[in-house]
DNA sequence: CAGTGTGAAGGGGTTCACAGCG
DNA sequence: CGCTGTGAACCCCTTCACACTG
């Protein structure tokens, strides 16, 4: 089984795009078609063919010549690529409203991703349930990440209570963050840490559309 | 006034990026900190210095050599610059969880993003307030647009029901689109388009912390 | 012979290194 | 003298083109 693969020989571009073929092959697969190209899967995403096979080859050899892909073999190849073969472990800090979105995103849970802890500082919020959890106090998360092996937590606070909570959860032993406070957390050794921020996508948006009207 | 630019020049990658400046000087600016120097911004920002000057450099001169940058100045550039100099007019559809989360970020207002609609299919959320506005039948949606001028719509619906809302907001002449449903909208031409997802930055700190399990 | 897998070419973006300027 | 602004070098990623194979 030399199927294991040196995942800094990968692109970092080509993560997020693995994501992105995946949620396609998914649909193709409750569409119940059997298998792709690259071009089909190309056309799909409104991406490069050649892409596509470059991005799979850096894994392995998923296709067959001449044929294409089966999509349930590929499906499951690329989702091992992504770690998705394992179950993550997963607390959500910080349940207002986008945590709440977060915690009854069903991908999540579909994906591997186990949603075993909710957190939160306020009083008001703490003891409700959400999806059979119940919310904590969040000056327990440090212990509870220890204790639970939590891998991933998701910190979904205001901006300034974002450094508190990453610290208790790293101080917990926590391996990987996503952060959708506007605050840059870390860097801290052996902890990935994922920025998230929404409001950026606005801008971005804001920056290409007066591009236009300046034409 | 030759502050005129071609953003087409500008790198893609370089946009994102102004924006998360531009949230670092607000907050210096609100630590009354009147200069910085690019290299103390990269510490801020852990990014290289160099690549910030270079980013200011597709706009114009704002710093001053041997000294470095005035942070009201700066945050006044490259708001420009980003085109939030402008008052764009915005809706939400989909009034969930995240919809709701995003109609109360502080920062879009702040931005000179101004909310003026928000949307939804369901009997049960049309008519319910939210910060001063009345939840519409997503049905009104193109008629609205049109009339009044929506640059932008922020589709955060489920994934089955935001092709339909993309739809209805290019047929009423939207500008541009920020998609967090997970399915693949147009492209649609003279429709700037930005798709969000959230679930792909979950599957990328898998990819990471999966490979740390394997060395 | 259709479509994969991939070396090689090409392009875009980052970083370097220093000239230029206050 | 210090920090900006920037050509040039470098590097990563994308795209091309075709050898390879079922």
């Amino acid at each position: 089984m030399a199927n294991v693969v040196d995942k800094t020989k990968v692109p970092q571009a080509t993560v997020p795009r693995l994501a992105r073929y995946l949620r396609v092959l998914h649909k193709l697969e409750r569409e119940n078609v059997p298998k792709v190209s690259s071009k089909e899967l190309a056309e799909r995403l409104d991406a490069n063919a050649a892409q596509i096979r470059k991005d799979f080859s850096y894994f392995g050899e998923f296709g067959v010549r001449g044929v294409g892909y089966e999509v349930s073999y590929l499906i499951g190849e690329l989702s091992r690529c992504l770690g998705l073969d394992m179950e993550w472990n997963v607390v959500i800090v910080g349940v207002g409203k986008l945590g709440t979105a977060l915690a009854r995103y069903r991908a999540f849970r579909e994906e591997g991703f186990k949603l075993v802890g909710l957190f939160d500082s306020s009083r008001y919020v703490v003891g409700t349930e959400l999806d059979g959890l119940t919310v904590q106090p969040d000056k327990g998360l440090a212990a509870f990440v220890r204790e639970n092996k939590i891998d991933i937590a998701i910190i979904t606070v205001p901006a300034e209570s974002a450094p508190l909570a990453a610290e208790r959860a790293i101080e917990g032993g926590i391996k990987g963050i996503v952060n959708f406070a506007p605050v840059k957390l870390g860097p801290v050794p052996g902890v990935f840490i994922r920025q998230v921020d929404l409001s950026t996508e606005l801008m971005v948006v804001s920056f290409y559309l007066s591009q236009k009207q300046q034409a």
